[in-house]
DNA sequence: CTGAAAGCGCTTACAG
DNA sequence: CTGAAAGCGCTTACAG
């Protein structure tokens, strides 16, 4: 490149200091019209190949990036979505995330992730920023009423909410089922349920599945064999404490999810109970962590990826005032570990 | 409110469709400018305490909120910054994530939160929207090339880079010393490390504080007691069989990361060996599941929330040129737990 | 002290 | 087919 060109990019980046759609077309010499037609694909441009080259070699040369504000302030669109959390220490919401951020991605969308748990206004997120709001595990009606007068759509994830028809969530129900059908098929009788937060429709279906498949099978289930946690380690290991005290103990537990699993299996251990020789233990979501912890932890695999892609895709397709109720159909898989098993001899009927 | 006022709000309402400072003004009888003054406090705004009133009003009556696209592209401020992780799977970056949250709230920013995972384009977030780019244990010399040229400062978190003058880390070699120093005070002398990655600066300074604390110690280091991992499950457990399979088998590991242990823990216990009878495994990182494995295991709490807390103050604070190289004063402690014992007294020397 | 006016960087009907 | 011009919703020097 000759000293002159080299002088020449110098001033001409001094009379433009901030690289625009202008510095762009007078670079490249035509009008900014030109230039926005062409990054906009509008199929009524006409262009001359030689014409549409310098513009890109301009792009090229000055490291143009269109200002996403300027564009989303003139047309209200602003390519990106956000999704809320409850906060970011439970695993299941990561492979929520990783779902949605393939999908965002290959619709060149931005996702922007957020927990409820530290942010105080939600709301001056959604307004202007976003052009739709994904929420799992994490919604009030105070909150989807204020996306609603800022025009923001949104979509539950994972969660209903009562009155509330826009949400995609997995068959929690069959999950639950599932599990308890194999424990039943082990051949145990004695099987109880730690339980989600009653809050969570998660741990409502979780637990409406549990009640079908111990009914179908003619089971009886006492009220003591239903321990709610709170979807946490501590909340799984209170639990099992509360089984093991039980005057007639339960030889197979289904864990409403993997943390409260975990708990449990800690207490049980701690208590001197062997896994699975003296109680078996089963739970939702195949986490990566599940096939790791001692032992490795049965659990049902449900499609938590393919519910953050279904869910940018839903948003990101239907307008604001459509109904959205959906039941991801992805795979539910019974994953076999090493937690489960037969019951013990002596406690056969 | 009487027939009237709803009137004659539903026709403000259908003159206002979007409500804008405009709307605002109109709405309270006064100009824009003296809205837009109000809202930012400016100092040289003088206003009768009734015109205040009337235009909280009014803000208030039409749910006004700022455009931040509007106000964003005015100033060239966009009170927002990101914050971009490897991934969502790893618990280290969900506790950094939860400092950095805390922070930016309270300042009153937003805080964006991405994975290179997924992205491809990591720099078309970084121009226009954000005010800085917060990068945890993700970066690379064309990223950071990157955001130079688009003025976006930047602040590498818990990680450095060659010739990147701008970092916070923690201590990581000082933990590192801790918990070897932990391990030979409870009298072990064969000590084998599980790394991490070459590539990751922490993997260095963590195998650098180990080679101190045993040359400290007079403590002979053979190279295969050196088994790099990837700080990950699968990782772990791959270096625990090598360790196992060596003749000279260790007493004790230091491993690099929590998850990395619990692989590590998982393949000792598959290979029949007993933690911490005949091993005692220790890691950095003070994660809340190090509590709810079965054994236990025993850690250095870092600082990780207090260093995403200090990023996101010193991206504020300090202008895009300035070095920032800091190594945040946290507390680093011994957690001891189940998974660390005296050696097995036939080991002994 | 108050208000009119320019401008941030785009897009897009509209006139030529 | 091409280019000038308006306007998205703000902020802020500047003139009155």
């Amino acid at each position: 490149m000759s000293k002159i060109d080299e002088d020449t990019k110098e001033e001409f980046a001094e009379r433009h200091p901030n690289v625009t759609l202008e510095s762009v077309a007078s670079y490249a010499g035509v009008d900014p019209t030109t230039v926005s037609r062409l990054l906009n694909n509008d199929p009524k441009l006409q262009i001359k190949e030689e014409t549409k080259r310098r513009i890109f070699e301009a792009i090229e040369a000055l490291n143009y990036k269109p200002n996403p504000l300027a564009r989303g302030l003139r047309t209200a669109k602003n390519e990106a979505y956000c999704l809320l959390i409850p906060d970011f220490m439970n695993p299941v919401y990561t492979q929520i995330i990783i779902g949605a951020e393939i999908t965002a991605s290959a619709m060149d969308k931005q996702l922007l992730i957020g927990s409820l748990n530290a942010r105080r206004d939600a709301g001056y997120l959604g307004k202007g920023r976003i052009d739709g709001m994904l929420m799992a595990g994490v919604a009030s009606p105070s909150l989807t009423a204020e996306l609603n007068t800022d025009k923001v759509p949104w979509l539950l994830l994972n969660r209903r909410l009562p009155g509330a028809k826009r949400y995609v969530i997995l068959d929690d129900e069959n999950a639950a089922m599932l599990a308890v059908n194999y424990l039943i098929q082990l051949g145990h009788t004695k099987i109880a349920h730690i339980s989600g937060p009653p809050s969570a429709d998660t741990a409502y279906r979780r637990k409406k599945g549990y009640l079908e498949a111990m009914s179908t099978d003619g089971l009886s289930v006492s009220q003591e064999y239903i321990v709610p946690a709170d979807y946490t380690y501590v909340g799984g290991a209170s639990a099992m404490r509360m089984l093991l005290a039980n005057a007639k103990r339960p030889t197979a537990v289904f864990v409403a999810n993997v943390a409260s699993a975990i708990g449990a299996i800690w207490a049980a251990s701690n208590a001197g109970v062997a896994i699975p020789a003296e109680m078996s233990i089963i739970a939702i979501h195949d986490l990566p962590l599940a096939s790791y912890i001692v032992p490795s932890l049965s659990t049902i695999r449900m499609p938590l990826i393919e519910l953050g892609q279904r869910g940018v895709e839903l948003l990101a397709s239907y307008p604001a005032e459509a109904k959205i109720e959906e039941i991801v159909q992805g795979p539910i898989e019974l994953v076999i570990r090493s937690s489960t098993a037969a019951p013990p001899e002596s406690s056969k009927s």
